[in-house]
DNA sequence: GTCAGGTCGTTCAACGTTGTAATGTGCCTT
DNA sequence: AAGGCACATTACAACGTTGAACGACCTGAC
């Protein structure tokens, strides 16, 4: 193999000559052909074993322009919602045949943008992007050849399929849900300041909904802003809550892992959860179910966002990129009452 | 691109002509070729760019036999460790500009054999394996063409890198440590029955130093068996225990998630952490640090651990599979002392 | 004035596979 | 007996790139 010679693999043309056949009888034994004897299929696949023929994708992917494999564009691995996610969507993948190139980008601009235009989308089959960093005025970024679907709140409309959850439907039952147990002062936890869109504006939204439908007036003061959605973001904008002196009895949080950040804090200051303050979360990720107390949450149907949108970038792959027009998809979602915001 | 005609890409013969040269040309620009009139280069970057040029990356790998793209073997993103160690192999990964391609096994010793031998593989160009599956039977299952660096604890002495950690010194210290507070009645949590070597296996080896060391007699009751090492499984496991009646004022967890889990049982039930057990975990995983109690651990030396292997890996994939004899690598440790073990 | 050696660019073939089209077979129909 | 059709296999070219080798030009040294 190339350079400098080591690895000499077996191709199609040692298992041909094996077999007595042609390469191109391989090629067809291989992908099922099936105007075939099968005498002669036997005799290939005999020929396979022996010689422990495994076909080059390089070549198969140069030729045939498939190689398999899609590419995931997540922000981060070590956030577990998206840890989660990828593992849904390996094993959605996995059942289609395809493997997961995982990009982790950062959240960072550039990095999205070279993972959707660099040279490694020659590589891939399509791309599934959970898009953090571009927004609706980057739409025209979205014109790329290689098949593509979206994930996340960035952008809507887009020339693409996109998969999503339903956010303010979803925070505003959390929110419903904390008010159904009389609790009446309810922070709005993760917001970013002038965000509209994106799941920070969408969730906000969905809070002020649920408030407005129960009569409930608006108060600024109870909407905490928590630039990042890691544990210690939400742990840090808790702790400067607290010292404001703003009274609460509840907390809408935009995710499970800022919600679980808030809880640490607000239990080493005394607070007891849900008795002073009743706590909800957004995603389901699976540590809510073992924290103490365990945690509320709205689990958004991640299973069936990840199998949906591989399902669509399949049928993108398979009939072409542009040859559908674009969907939208929002998965169920449920609230998940647990120890955090009982009764 | 072949099969229906759409996404006719931009190649290298185009740049060619736009640019004025040979294809040949064009490729040397690309690849940094040192021979090349400031001039030449510039009107090819200049093509390049006005044409939005991207390389084929299977063309290249098929006739380079490179591909840029490592593939990780482990068995599950949701498992916290797995994540975090994906993360930080990706990013020293990219620092070298190669991709990397996570096969998930889920444990299951039939895939990871098919991770290393199927036809995957031959579009890698090395593989970083974190063994679960097999064991030092399989080492002839090893033997493979492509470069491997091996990961974890279950195989030692095979024909290549092993890069790990101190198993049985990080336990043996993670004891002494709970010792040190006085506590004599230890929890080995998450043994597996038979085993010798392997986490489970080595980890026990360390807990029994440390208490033969401390001149404390070993006491078999103590030893709990985990199967997996989920959260739920420590859950599970220490409520079984708990059932039992014996006596403990420490405990000794094989991993944080098992940790967390049992912390969680023996909080249900009770028991005061640390005031009436000590407890340390293993990994130090983001979590523990937002627990409550925060969790006191092992730092295995996780980050090392992938800037050596991908280091490791990417010297045999440069110098040839089996040009450079098997090395053993084992990071330092430390011990993190939080709350779920303060005096 | 010649030659060695560095510089700059090119030609050619090959990596291993699959799509297209063609070539055989045999059997059934008319 | 000739044509038609389903089956079975093959020859050939092409996918887009890079390694090997070579040629032409230039500079400086003797």
């Amino acid at each position: 193999m190339g350079r400098t010679g080591q690895r000499v693999a077996i191709t199609m043309h040692d298992v041909a000559k094996l077999a007595g056949v042609s390469i191109k009888t391989v090629s067809n034994v291989i992908n099922d052909y099936p105007y075939l004897r099968a005498e002669t299929r036997q005799r290939v696949l005999d020929a396979i074993d022996k010689l422990g023929y495994q076909p080059n994708l390089s070549a198969r992917g140069l030729r045939s322009g498939r190689t398999g494999v899609i590419s995931l564009i997540i922000p981060d691995l070590r956030n577990a919602y998206f840890a989660e996610l990828a593992d849904s969507v390996m094993r959605a993948a996995a059942s289609d045949g395809l493997a997961v190139l995982i990009q982790q980008v950062g959240g960072l601009r550039a990095a999205e943008l070279e993972a959707l235009h660099g040279p490694r989308m020659t590589n891939v089959d399509g791309i599934l992007y959970s898009v953090l960093a571009l927004d609706d005025n980057d739409v025209d970024q979205l014109d790329i050849p290689t098949p593509l679907v979206l994930l996340g709140e960035r952008i809507f409309n887009g020339p693409t399929d996109h998969v999503t959850m339903h956010n303010i439907e979803g925070v505003k039952a959390a929110t419903e849900h904390l008010l159904s147990l009389g609790r009446r002062r309810l922070l709005a936890f993760g917001a970013h300041p002038g965000e509209v869109i994106g799941s920070a504006g969408l969730r906000l939204t969905g809070y002020r909904q649920a408030l407005d439908d129960a009569g409930i007036p608006f108060d600024p003061r109870r909407v905490v802003n928590v630039g990042n959605w890691h544990r210690s973001d939400g742990a840090a904008a808790m702790r400067e809550f607290l010292a404001k002196g703003v009274e609460f009895d509840g907390v809408v949080a935009f995710n499970d892992s800022i919600a679980l950040g808030a809880m640490r804090v607000m239990q080493e200051a005394g607070i007891r959860i849900p008795a002073d303050v009743a706590v909800i979360g957004f995603d389901d990720i699976d540590e809510t179910r073992y924290t103490l107390p365990t945690l509320s949450t709205i689990s958004p149907g991640m299973e069936e966002i990840a199998t949906v949108a591989v399902r669509f970038l399949r049928e993108r792959i398979e009939r072409g990129a542009r040859a559908i027009p674009p969907r939208e998809y929002l998965a169920n979602f449920s609230v998940i009452q647990r120890e955090s915001s009982a009764l």
